[in-house]
DNA sequence: CTCGGAATGTAGCCTCGGCTACATTGTATG
DNA sequence: CATACAATGTAGCCGAGGCTACATTCCGAG
């Protein structure tokens, strides 16, 4: 490794920021981390949806690995929030602003997957991984993924 | 675009994954993200030593944009976890675990910031994006980041 | 039709990680 | 060397997201 590429800097420096912008970076994964159950939540439904035609709560409960009251409890937020509606023994609905929501997600999701397939990471740590790294990726980062695999 | 590129699939297949692994990929990002409060911790505490000498929970507090009372608790859970030590009014330390800790997830940030980077993505939103993306990275991931960033 | 088992829903418990309000301690300055 | 004030610590609240245990509802096989 040469000691004199001053030109292309490759690696970020390893300065303690200023406070205020490290402040701003934590919050910012906190409260991406505060949205990834509910948007992993309506992806999950919508695929169920189209693959089987409903979303029931133990289905849900299955992938997702939790208990079915866990689903049911979370369902009720879902809801609450507008993503959801749902009629006692009747199935899981997703209103105009989740299937918008889980479509946004859908396609995140995928060119998540994408970008750590392009760039060499195996395929099932590539989905396994996404499945949190997805939260995390702001529409920049996306955009730039996007140009990345674009790219010839 | 070929719609002839049958020899190189670019895109993941969107088909819905098996039950039992789904399960264990949502599984993984629970459990990932149940350690991600204690690794930012473990890394802010080793950056105030080297940087300052001391770390002091007011100055974890506003690194992190919390409010002091919550830095102190989650200082108890890195204690309980072997990772701290500290006496009343004396400031925080690392153990030889929260050390090791550290170093490594100290590590794996850089990686990540630079493989953003290194795909186009704007500095600031590297930094960010990561704060949330780097406690979802497996090794496999990782090495495979590395790999990607020693190429030619 | 009936009724038993699966699905659904409810209740109540736990930990984590936020917060505010207040109490205590340490120390720097006058 | 006293004390005001900043730092630290404690108490108690909240919501999210897990869980188990139990109650209720639905539905398909007989
Ligand atoms: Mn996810
Ligand atoms: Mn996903
Ligand atoms: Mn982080
Ligand atoms: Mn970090």
């Amino acid at each position: 490794m040469s000691d004199l590429m001053v030109t292309t800097p490759i690696h970020s420096a390893s300065v303690l920021p200023e406070e205020p912008t490290q402040a701003s970076r934590f919050g910012k994964a906190r409260s991406a981390q505060s949205g990834a159950l509910l948007e992993d939540y309506v992806e999950l439904i919508s695929d169920l949806m189209t693959s089987g035609g409903e979303a029931r709560p133990t289905d849900i409960a299955r992938r997702l690995g939790v208990a079915h009251a866990t689903a049911i409890k979370t369902i009720g937020r879902l809801k609450r929030e507008g993503l959801a509606v749902a009629k006692p023994y009747r199935g899981v609905f997703l209103t105009e602003a989740g299937e918008s929501l889980a479509a946004r997600v859908r396609a995140r999701h995928r060119v998540v997957v994408d970008l750590l397939l392009a760039v060499g990471v195996p395929f099932e740590a590539a989905e396994s991984d996404a499945e949190g790294m997805e939260h995390h990726v702001s529409d920049a980062t996306l955009a730039a993924f996007a140009r990345f695999l674009a790219r010839d």
